[in-house]
DNA sequence: GTGAAAGCGCTAACAA
DNA sequence: TTGTTAGCGCTTTCAC
């Protein structure tokens, strides 16, 4: 019977860890070609109703359960989308993170996910990483995205990729998914100045790891200007550390205590702000009493917190499932023909919201 | 129908995506087989000094990257961990993700997460793909690891996993990385006692989604009888939502205002904590002043509030760390020879913390 | 120390 | 509709 020369009747152990029955075993249980059982999975309108569920019936009984890397290794392609964040450790990315999850996983795409920390040179180390692993293409978010060399390299060598916070800078070269930072910033501070405050400073991370920072910060310039206000040049704090140190408290105090100090805190993010507003309360000020606070990126804990973080709000679910769902566009009119005018825009901006919250009052 | 030569086209100017050069043609450029080529980057030591260099070089000259799906598929192992968690969104969960990644990262393996909303269904599902991807093994924290569906099925396959937060139950049934959940707690609310309250309640998420929960639960029970005081029912508030139901007000405040309502609260995780404390404080009254309130987990956030939240603290980078670490052992045991006896032990116990924080005071 | 050869599990021409 | 046949890129005996 067995007409085949087959030397593979090592199905009695158990090879892989997981489960034994390969392909081929379905096939030869089901009485049909390596290529027809294939076909079930992969393109089952080719193949006739009996034939698929004998097929099916087999593959059950063996309990067969495809091997993704037979697959990827003969398509050239993986399905993977390697997906690399800061950190987890702040919730708008953890958020984010969720929209990327459930968008991949509603496409059939499987995800790699790396921590860059802010750190340029763990950057390269773990884009290499998902190099290595042939993702399709990325998701990232990266320091700075007009100046890095991650973004050099993986445009040379012609991974497709998509931003997510990241706006783009040079016209038309990066794919970006992003609010409008110096736009929301602009009205996130608008609202201050609409509250009567006049002395307004901002609270930010380095510069150097948030590009965003930076054009928040331009933001705040315009809001100030255009009523007349002079800005203040940022107070930069180290990356979020998991305690105060008397250094930030230090610096905090004097901003809001100097002679006209100021009466209201921009925080370039949420996390931000929430130390920031401890920091207040620690010198004995009451927020938004006698400091009003507004924070940025609007993640769900603002909202938990008593009063309620004020804050401007991104879409932060919607700009991870956006930018996958822009990759596979990418991916999928690369695949089609490689016309340069298919595929996604380029740039994608989604709404800001201002959320209101209580920690801005009028001033003192 | 368009012939197929078009392949050819598209190939020759960039096969993969990333870039095209495969070991063979490494081995061609620097005269050697594709065997020594290999053992270069596997066994150095097989390989003569200058042998490898010329080898290296010619890597080197054609921008060759190892492509792990080719090795992947050959060597019938990954070097990929699967790894499940609830959420990222909770903070417990990023901090373990961050020991993991680091301990992978430092052992050359590579992981891929994935997300089970505490959803049995969704587990289910979850497991499967990254059984689908023939991962070496798992990490995983389960909703409730005496009765679960995927657990029992990873035993049937034989697929070694390490459990992370959930401690075991059964006797040498699992591998799991944990604090001792009963005795923490129990240590938790005996300093609410100790700080003289007497009426003492627990606030839990569902006991559904945790086991951890029930054993946190249960250590309250221990303090209290230990004490000769009564333990109360806990209150179950269902998944933290983003935002506070005015049905959960209501049940937080029937719970400390009812005549001889209780005085401190214990919540049986660190974002509930977060979640009451503000409610409490939307119903007027004042905390540690009116009510203390106790969390468990030791997110870094909660230090970040004011005041710092006192909670039962869990070594969460290092729960993450050790799981994985337990999970290569077990892997690299299995592979030198099956001796039952040998690899990690099945239990890790790690030891817990009670920080003091501020919202823990005497009863008013 | 090094090379030749045989696949790992799967997909996709092409043929029947 | 189904089968045959080549590999995808790599590791790993086994010879030399």
């Amino acid at each position: 019977m067995p007409r085949k020369p087959a030397a593979l009747a090592t199905s009695s152990a158990s090879p892989t860890p997981s489960n034994g029955a390969t392909l081929m075993n379905v096939a030869q249980a089901a009485s049909v070609s390596l290529a027809t059982a294939s076909r079930v999975f992969s393109n089952p309108e080719l193949v006739r109703q009996d034939t698929a569920e004998r097929v099916l019936r087999a593959a059950g009984e063996l309990g067969f359960r495809p091997n993704l890397l037979g697959a990827k290794l003969r398509a050239q392609r993986t399905r993977i989308v390697g997906v690399m964040l800061p950190t987890l450790e702040n919730a708008v990315f953890a958020e984010c993170w969720r929209g990327i999850e459930e968008a991949a996983l509603a496409q059939g795409y499987s995800l790699m996910l790396v921590t860059s920390r802010y750190d340029p040179a763990r950057e390269r180390e773990r884009i290499e990483y998902l190099l290595r692993h042939r993702v399709d293409g990325m998701v990232l978010t990266v320091a700075d995205a007009a100046r890095s060399a991650v973004l050099d390299q993986l445009d040379a060598e012609r991974v497709p990729y998509v931003l997510a916070y990241n706006q783009g800078t040079r016209r038309g070269k990066h794919y970006w998914v992003s609010v409008d930072n110096r736009v929301s910033a602009r009205a996130g501070v608008e609202t201050l100045i609409a509250a009567g405050h006049r002395r307004i400073a901002v609270v930010s991370g380095a510069f150097a790891a948030s590009d965003r920072a930076k054009q928040r910060y331009a933001g705040y310039q315009d809001a100030m200007r255009a009523h007349g206000l002079e800005p203040l040049p940022p107070l930069s704090l180290p990356a979020h550390t998991p305690t105060h140190t008397p250094e930030e408290a230090e610096h905090i105090r004097r901003l809001v205590t100097a002679p006209r100090g100021s009466t209201a805190l921009f925080c370039t993010n949420d996390m931000l702000a929430i130390g920031v507003i401890s920091i207040l309360k620690r010198l004995g000020l009451s927020v938004p009493g006698d400091i009003s606070v507004l924070g940025y990126d609007g993640i769900e804990l603002g909202q938990l917190l008593e009063p309620p973080l004020s804050t401007v709000v991104q879409p932060n679910n919607e700009i991870g499932a956006r930018a996958l769902a822009c990759l596979l566009a990418r991916l999928n009119a690369a695949g089609a023909d490689a016309a340069p005018d298919r595929g996604p825009p380029r740039a994608t901006l989604l709404p800001h919201a201002i959320r209101a919250g209580a920690t801005v009052g009028p001033p003192a």
